[in-house]
DNA sequence: TCTCTTGTGCTACTTAAGTGCTTTATGTTT
DNA sequence: AAACATAAAGCACTTAAGTAGCACAAGAGA
């Protein structure tokens, strides 16, 4: 068991970007990692039906993390959030027992910090002062799901692509993140297709040139051209 | 000014439906009732941009009001949620500011009971441990918003529209509710899709005689075809 | 009663997206 | 090096859903 400061001293940069606990100073957060412990997934695990699962919270340190839906007739999936360092999962089983049927799976290898449910829900009642941090986090991600239901019914899938390539480029770098190194298939998951409408409009924007493309690879060449391309779609 | 006392015995059992506040016994609703008053607003009343409705927290006692989006480009329309009797709105603005940007619209004539945001958050900070509920709350209508996100990824228009019929029908008396009364496009908003379309796909059930069809009136004729049309559609 | 608005019911047409299948790359494992 | 698995690319085909337009009906309001 490491001790509660080694823990923060290690992933102090992490964790002071979680926006659910934006308020703890270093001794509160000491004393709140107390409780917690490191884990390690190895990539392609899903961790559905994990029977411990459901009674721990996890703060992701490193790695991705897809949340995902699937269909019980057709078996398609849909992805809701590609979890990364920083987020957290699952705030609904913390607040309504076991009922949020979701499935999860490892896209990397993850380290997560991990917290029994039970002890996490008694010191949010020992300090619920940290409520509020809680429920404007659910309203930040509520409001995400409704900007993803109206891209669903007002874009096609071309506007869909675009907006999701945009959202993925660091501002910094000019480079994609996150999604660049995804087969296809996992984009069409991100933007509710299928691999091959998803392949059809990544050649057209590869022939134009704002994109290049390489197996598991997708690389930004022209931003302004996706752009120009975004605001053509929003003509239509 | 009517006083909290009257209030309550007029409300009484639209208040203990709420589960925002289930909690809450007669005393505690008679303490925070103080701060309400009741308001009405005539049907069609469009409250987007008005300005004290960023500053009040309101719960409905009769008459629907629907929440909806409306895509900046193409102006369509589409219905997140269709709030009625004891539900509350804007749980958002309370906990974010200003920052939710979706608009409101009176279906019916209105009653409301209405409190500043600004004392329900006061009144939150000193009853923390009513948090919980919003909270509790708040992931509800989350997993309902991930479940219309499955639906219009993985389901046809058909079986969208068979699932809201079949949502809105009162187990008691097998009639439809809510949504019986709404002309062909607020069905349509509701399932994102276009009036043409639902029209269709309504006369398609009128055939088989699942249901009948008038003027602003869709009544459910035969449950069991509606259901046996549904499996259909889980099959294809 | 007449007029106007709103909603419905239908037809014909267009198109984006999904499907199935094959070929070609690329990278990994044995 | 050979065999294998996985991903990408491309083609032909199908179809549900969206679009446009029109005639008609119901109800509201003057």
């Amino acid at each position: 068991m490491i001790p509660a400061t080694t823990l923060y001293s290690k992933y102090r940069s992490i964790l002071i970007n979680c926006e659910l606990f934006a308020e703890l100073n270093e001794s509160q957060w000491i004393e709140l990692l107390e409780n917690f412990h490191e884990e390690k997934w190895t990539a392609n695990t899903c961790i559905i039906n994990h029977q411990k699962f459901l009674f721990h919270f996890y703060i992701i340190t490193s790695g991705r993390i897809k949340m995902y839906n699937v269909d019980e007739f057709s078996e398609k999936e849909h992805t809701l959030f590609l979890l990364k360092q920083s987020d957290v999962f699952d705030l609904f089983c913390l607040f309504d027992g076991s009922k949020h049927r979701v499935y999860y799976e490892c896209l990397d290898n993850i380290h997560v910090l991990a917290i029994p449910m039970d002890h996490l829900r008694s010191w949010l009642n020992k300090n619920p002062q940290n409520y509020q941090y809680f429920l404007s986090y659910a309203c930040k991600m509520m409001r995400t799901l409704e900007e993803t239901v109206s891209q669903l019914i007002f874009a096609n899938i071309s506007k869909r692509l675009l907006k999701l390539i945009l959202e993925n480029v660091n501002l910094k770098s000019k480079k994609l993140e996150l999604i660049n190194d995804l087969p296809n298939k996992e984009i069409a998951n991100l933007i509710g297709s299928t691999r091959a409408v998803v392949n059809r409009h990544l050649q057209q924007l590869k022939k134009n040139g704002s994109i290049n493309l390489a197996r598991n690879q997708l690389e930004i060449n022209d931003i302004s051209l996706l752009l120009k391309e975004l605001e053509k779609q929003n003509k239509i």
